[in-house]
DNA sequence: CCATAAAAAGAATGGTCGTTCTATTATTGC
DNA sequence: GCAATAATAGAACGACCATTCTTTTTATGG
């Protein structure tokens, strides 16, 4: 594809190798998960003997955690930046939204390597879990100030409580990989966006009451601005 | 706790241990997974010889669903069963939640098994897989005909998607596993529940507009319903 | 109680695992 | 282009894996 220039490319060798024993560990892990990561059968994809990749990591610990960083790195690389594009506030969140349902495919993955991650590590004590916890309470974190942004903007109502939306926006992820992986339902994604839009409309309806029709509620559900935050983005 | 007398006990030695072992395979696989299932350990656990174990399932993958089968056996007992004596409608829909939430620290399982092997198994091909497939299919269906009952009984608004809410109604479920178990969120159950109501709530409301005060809504949220589920199953 | 069958143990199989050496081959800075 | 160094390969390790035998123990039905 793109002509190799020694001399442009600042990557040493080691770390070119390195950058594709994690690109096929990550699809490996997305696919069969990082427990089924194994050095003999990544050397074998990667036409490395058992030795040579080893060195890079020094224990599968490691090589687990950095397949982990790899995920996060591709995962903001298509997803949280191109959504911190748009402007703060619903349409942030709904480039959000899209750009999540979208990420598996657009790094050619199989699943999503943190669900994966998280229903195998998270009671399995160690560096891996360790380092999945920090990475998830820092995604947790920035999806939370994503709504309390949109509070902020007036899209969703003051009262609305920012974590248990993030709650309920990671099942409808969850559901979603479900539907997909398991059921090879091809609604998946469309129910996710129903199921997003439903909870973004319960948020920005007023106080208690439900009042429809406030200046909030009508910004709500803005198919011209999702279009808008679709396909900015390729992988890689 | 209950004495033994053989003579009643219609249960063979035979069947006997296998049911030891599968009670200690579940909850290993609860905490580390399917795949981490191995004859090994398991013989250790069940203080057996690894070949006297090994002869009760004729394979490892045979191992696997059996004990995937008896997630699903002991999920119903005390999940789906005790929910069925609820009369029809709101109120099976209700205790169904109530004891979703419940139904690992009844069974003293660490996570879900049923979670982990989805995630574990929905992109690997096998006799695992199709088990796991089938269960979740018959799993999916039941929920969608209470869902669809609750309609009838005019608690729902006719026009509700059953699907959809099946949807959303299991990522409610896989969000709150991952607060409670990656997170030690102790809230998760409580943030469930509100998710719970928030999305019957809105199946209740009427058909587009969402008019509060209908009949249908008055039946919602029923404080007094929801404890009447609770606490009337005891797991063995 | 005893013959028969069921259940469990023991020992050994080849295979793969992660990991550690040492040796060899590329790459890099000067 | 040549040392110095980084990167990779190769062989071997003990540990554990699922599985197969054979043998011994235990339960069961008459």
């Amino acid at each position: 594809m793109n002509a190799i220039n020694p001399s442009l490319l600042r990557a040493t060798k080691g770390e070119e190798t390195r950058a594709a024993i994690l690109k096929a560990a990550l699809k490996h892990a997305s696919k069969e998960g990082f427990e089924a990561i194994t050095i003999g059968s990544l050397a074998e994809t990667t036409g490395m003997s058992k030795s040579g990749l080893f060195a890079h990591f020094g224990s599968k610990e490691e090589l687990q955690i950095a397949t982990l960083d790899e995920a996060i790195r591709r995962f903001n690389e298509v997803t949280t930046l191109p959504a911190l594009a748009e402007p703060r506030g619903l349409r942030r969140l709904n480039a959000m939204c899209d750009n999540w349902l979208l990420w598996t495919a657009r790094c050619d993955l199989s699943g999503c390597p943190m669900m994966t991650a998280i229903t195998e590590f998270d009671d399995k004590p160690g560096a891996v879990r360790d380092a999945l916890l920090r990475h998830m309470q820092r995604m947790q974190e920035s999806l939370v100030k994503s709504i309390q942004m949109t509070i902020d903007t007036g899209e969703f109502a003051a009262d609305c409580d920012p974590e248990q939306m993030a709650f309920e926006f990671f099942g409808i992820l969850a559901s979603c990989y479900r539907s997909r992986n398991l059921f090879h339902d091809s609604q998946a994604n469309s129910r996710a966006r129903k199921a997003f839009d439903r909870l973004f409309a319960h948020a920005s309806a007023a106080t208690s009451g439900a009042h429809a029709g406030s200046a909030a509620a009508r910004t709500v559900s803005p198919n011209k601005d999702r279009r808008a935050a679709r396909s900015n983005t390729s992988c890689k």
